[in-house]
RNA sequence: GGCCGAGUGGCGGAAUCGGCAGACGCGGCGGACUCAAAAUCCGCUGCCCGUCACGGGCGUGAGGGUUCGAGUCCCUCCUCGGCCA
């Protein structure tokens, strides 16, 4: 089909690579020129109130320089099919694209080559709008938007700000604004108080108690309403370069050092911005109950989020350094507190710089010294994944509040900071990680929890699932014999009542971590002033510009710095230059110099979509309403690989937003759906290096050689990445298939969901059937509409078939099955000599979706003026959908031995009666008795044969 | 190790509620058209036995179970993929 010398001798009309290239550019141009998929807004004239919406987004993409991969049409085509589909169904519908153009990628570029990220994001912009108007996608790209411009980015700052400008109130469980906070301390409605969920905050801060409102200073007023905020400033740990001069993610770093160039890479506290997404921990698995989403993301969620019940429990220290009373730890297994024989606490805990600043006399201060000196420097992932416990003693003893023995207290880096109270009870019997640090360190294990129906003696190593209770009797406290669910109610009710400890439900999930110490991103709406006190840019002074900067390059240095810090007269203005109310102008303040992380401009880009040019709010009201309103998006479809970053904190802001009045909707996505992996084959010498697949031919079934060399080679199926030389260039198979064939190809592969090969052998089938289509509707040679002069009724009845198919198989978003019964319908019609012009009328309505330039030819031609985008869909008459007679299959004995030709609607007994006649069916019983005879109308009949086997009743 | 998902012809895959396994496409084989080739059209194509027809047996990762009947439900195991540790 590709040979040119064949394509000079094809008749002038035939369907091909030159013909589908003609008529897509024609279509394409004139859905420009026309604004074809301009949606109309609330209030516009074209725009119908009465008619329902439809909103299907997808995720849009980060814009790379090399351009789209035959990946990223997959869920696009997908979502196009339904957005045609939906708006032939009477739907208003909301389908846009729009770009997330801030992030790393593009900055390394311009550390690279000297290209100001700005420029080189433009230029991938362009690419790919270029490359995703050329598969004919109906978006409205009057809605187009990109995360840089600073008409976008204005709104996620002022969102920001919004947040800032939040609390969570525990008992009502939502946002509410800091004035409604203030106003209740002011009153005297609340404690005076540091946010007991506050991570940022030690529990020494949290248990001062404040006098009334009236009586604080400015200060300890900014710290209170700080702890409670939705966004607060933290220090958190980051892995530092020095000489990359850049902070470094946890799988950046091997081993202390860079994973490129293999410098050295400190852990060191820096100040961040943070969300205290952790608030909303219960209402987003909550939440999770609302929506249509696949099982394995929801799952996901749940497991990120990691609710976990269990207690809070003090222990008293018996030799402690000065000041230290106790040490509280939280537990999910209070029930084996009588196995509690040692404690220990992360090297970062405070009872470390305790002791080492005043050491008891067993302490060795020089070994705690070098541990905890070392285990600063190792990674969260890494300590972990580490085997040897490592760890020493502190020479602080504590007390079991339940055994009233006296037990040490230990510091390991098997133990995090960021978890719970970063200190643990140990308790070796019941925790494989305590275990193995007893054994390795020689401490006490006590056995306290059996398996049900086991001797203790049975019972070797450690147990940790669930069972009977021993050993677990004490001066206050007896659960020897309690199951172990029972156990931990009983210890939780003793604790409290004793004043030790309460039961607790902690969360997995930390708070979301929101600066970067980077160029090309958000900018804060924040400044500092003198005193180190964050102030708000006020909204009129929206957006605050990223400043023009030069030099990316990475300046070595021992303390981290952000890269906006450079900028000097951009960080150093006065409160009225930068817009900050409440200061009087002529104050100097300094503008925060991170900025904010590449989630930033994805977590609310579908509300924007809504109202993308609107200059006086994030969103209009009435178009939030019809867009949105309490469902959300209505489908959703983008990778799986964002199951729980992107889609949480997205769900995170939208709670927020809802909260404080802004949107309606509880969950801001009714349903989702990922598509599968596009895999391709790569291959790979005998050496394992690897061998581009335009330069191996197959030689035999199977067997590939390199063309260079004759070696041969082995076929491996892979992600597509440009390393393994197997990338498949979407420009390139359009320009050799069309877009329409493109299109039909990737969504007949196979489920939406799997994760499919590509094979461009394979287009070869949709070139064929877009073929076939095209000579059933026109003549080859003419151009002229080739219509049978009257409906065929096998032809009609098969169209029916088909409309109900496909219409329920979009719905289902199953396209490859739809697209299979569009071929069978087309061989029905072929066969039949032709559709009539009302049956191609109705077929080219139906395959609009999946291939919308041909049919917009044909629907032309069929002399219709309205694009075809807006026909409305055929209807099918279910009377038509079975045919009159059926085949039915006789079984004896559940194997098929005669088929009968009968009316669909033949009754259950004449059915029998019909089996029993059939020649072959004595014949397979061979004189045996009939048990019974299991009949289903229309569906098959099985005749049982005697066996001894009990009569069943027939109809179950 | 835990959680989730998947194993069906040479390949991609279909089978809606437990009811004819392999729809549809690719590839392959044969034929028509053609000077010839491509394209197009038609037929065949799970495996084994059988001379064609008519047939028979086996068959959805392995083994067991429930059932008149299992790709589908239950149990055990194996393999692969994804995510988390």
């Amino acid at each position: 089909m590709s040979d040119p010398s064949s394509s000079r001798a094809d008749p002038p009309y035939r369907y091909g690579p030159a013909l589908a290239e003609a008529i897509e550019r024609k279509w394409q141009a004139r859905w420009a020129a026309e604004r074809t998929f301009r949606t109309p807004q609330p209030g516009e004239p074209d725009f119908d109130p009465n008619r329902p919406r439809y909103y299907v987004l997808d995720m849009f993409p980060y814009p790379s320089g090399a351009g789209l991969h035959v990946g990223h049409p997959e869920g696009y085509t997908a979502t196009d099919i339904l957005a045609r589909y939906k708006r032939m169904k009477g739907f208003q519908v909301l389908h846009p694209m729009g770009w997330d153009a801030f992030g790393l990628p593009a900055e390394q570029y311009a550390i690279a080559t000297g290209v100001h990220p700005a420029q080189t994001t433009r230029q991938s912009i362009d690419t790919f709008r270029r490359q995703l108007q050329r598969f004919g996608f109906s978006y409205d790209w009057d809605r187009e938007i990109a995360t840089i411009d600073p008409d976008y980015y204005r709104w996620t700052q002022w969102i920001f700000l919004q947040i800032y400008d939040a609390w969570f109130d525990p008992v009502r469980r939502r946002a509410r604004r800091i004035a409604e906070l203030v106003a209740e301390f002011e009153r005297g409605e609340r404690p005076v108080a540091i946010n007991p969920d506050a991570a940022e905050y030690s529990d020494a801060d949290k248990a001062v108690r404040h006098g009334p409102w009236s009586t604080l200073d400015e200060a300890s007023r900014r710290r209170i309403v700080d702890s409670w905020r939705l966004a607060y400033v933290a220090e958190q740990t980051v892995n530092w370069c020095p000489a990359l001069g850049t902070v470094l993610a946890n799988d950046e770093v091997i081993d202390g050092h860079s994973e490129r160039g293999g410098h050295p890479v400190h852990r060191r506290p820096l100040r961040q911005w943070h969300f205290r997404i952790t608030a909303y921990a219960e209402r987003l698995l909550e939440g999770l109950s609302l929506v249509d989403w696949p099982e394995s993301t929801r799952q996901r969620q749940i497991d990120w989020i990691g609710r976990s019940e269990g207690a809070d429990i003090d222990f008293p220290l018996v030799e402690a350094p000065a000041g230290w009373h106790r040490l509280r730890v939280f537990t999910t297994r209070p029930d084996t507190l009588f196995g509690a024989t040692f404690m220990v606490v992360a090297p970062e805990h405070p009872l470390v710089d305790a002791v080492l600043r005043d050491p008891g006399s067993e302490t060795d201060v020089e070994r705690v010294r070098a541990y905890v000196q070392a285990a600063r420097d190792r990674g969260d992932v890494e300590r972990q994944a580490s085997r040897a416990k490592t760890g020493v003693p502190l020479g602080v003893l504590a007390r079991n509040p339940a055994t009233g023995e006296r037990i040490p207290v230990w510091t390991a880096d098997y133990v995090l900071a960021s978890y719970g109270h970063g200190a643990i009870m140990a308790v070796p019997s019941g925790d494989e990680r305590d275990y193995q640090f007893a054994r390795e360190h020689g401490l006490r294990i006590v056995r306290v929890v059996v398996p049900v129906g086991a001797r203790e003696d049975e019972v070797q190593g450690c147990y940790a699932g669930e069972g009977i209770c021993v050993n677990s009797r004490g001066p206050g406290l007896s659960i020897d014999g309690l199951a172990t669910n029972e156990a931990r109610r009983a210890v939780v009710g003793w604790l409290e009542r004793e004043g030790l400890g309460r039961g607790r439900v902690t969360y997995r999930l930390r708070d979301w971590a929101f600066s970067r110490q980077r160029y090309w991103g958000e900018p804060f709406p924040i400044v500092w002033d003198a005193q180190g006190r964050h102030h708000p840019v006020s909204e009129r002074a929206l957006p605050v510009r990223l400043p023009p900067l030069v030099d990316f390059a990475p300046e070595p240095s021992d303390e981290p710095r952000p890269l906006l810090a450079r900028a000097r007269d951009w960080v150093q203005t006065t409160a009225g230059e930068a817009g900050v109310d409440g200061l009087p102008p002529e104050t100097p303040v300094w503008r925060e110099t991170n900025t904010m992380p590449g989630s930033a401009g994805s977590s609310w880009y579908w509300i924007r979509f809504c109202d993308p040019r609107n200059a006086t709010r994030f969103v209009g009201e009435a178009a939030e309403a019809y867009w949105l309103g309490e469902r959300g998006v209505d489908l959703y479809v983008g990778g799986s690989e964002h199951a729980v970053g992107h889609l949480l904190y997205a769900r995170f802001w939208n709670k927020v937003l809802k909260d404080l009045g802004l949107l309606r909707a509880e969950e801001p996505f009714a349903r989702l759906f990922h598509q599968g992996l596009i895999t391709s084959y790569a291959y790979e010498r005998t050496d394992g290096s690897l061998v581009a697949s335009d330069e191996v031919d197959e030689v035999a079934e199977d067997r590939f050689v390199e063309r260079a060399t004759g070696q041969p080679v082995r076929r491996i199926v892979a992600k597509m990445s440009k390393s393994l030389k197997n990338v498949v260039n979407p420009d390139e198979v359009i320009a050799a298939w069309g877009a329409d064939c493109f299109r039909l190809y990737e969504m007949y592969m196979g489920p939406l969901e799997a994760s499919k090969p590509w094979n461009t052998r394979d287009m070869a089938g949709m070139a064929r059937f877009l073929g076939r289509f095209w000579r059933l509707a026109v003549d080859e040679c003419t151009g002229a509409l080739r219509l049978a002069s009257e409906a065929n009724e096998r032809v009609e009845r098969a169209l029916h078939r088909t409309i109900a198919k496909v219409e329920a198989d979009i719905e289902k978003l199953s396209f490859h099955t739809a697209i299979a019964a569009m071929i069978e319908l087309v061989h029905v019609a072929t066969d039949a000599g032709g559709m009539s012009r009302d049956q191609l009328d109705r077929f080219a309505r139906i395959l609009a979706p999946f291939a919308p330039h041909v049919c917009e030819e044909v629907w032309e031609r069929l002399g219709h003026e309205r694009s075809i985008a807006f026909a409305t869909w055929p209807t099918h008459d279910p009377a038509l959908l079975r045919e009159a007679d059926v085949e039915i299959p006789v079984q004896v004995g559940g194997r098929v031995r005669a088929r009968l030709r009968v009316a669909v609607d033949t009754s259950r007994q004449r059915l029998e009666q019909l089996a029993l006649e059939e020649p072959r069916v004595r014949e397979a019983l061979g004189g045996r008795p009939v048990a019974r005879v299991v009949v289903v109308p229309g569906k098959l009949v099985n005749v049982v044969p005697a066996s001894g086997a009990p009569e069943l009743d027939e109809d179950r």
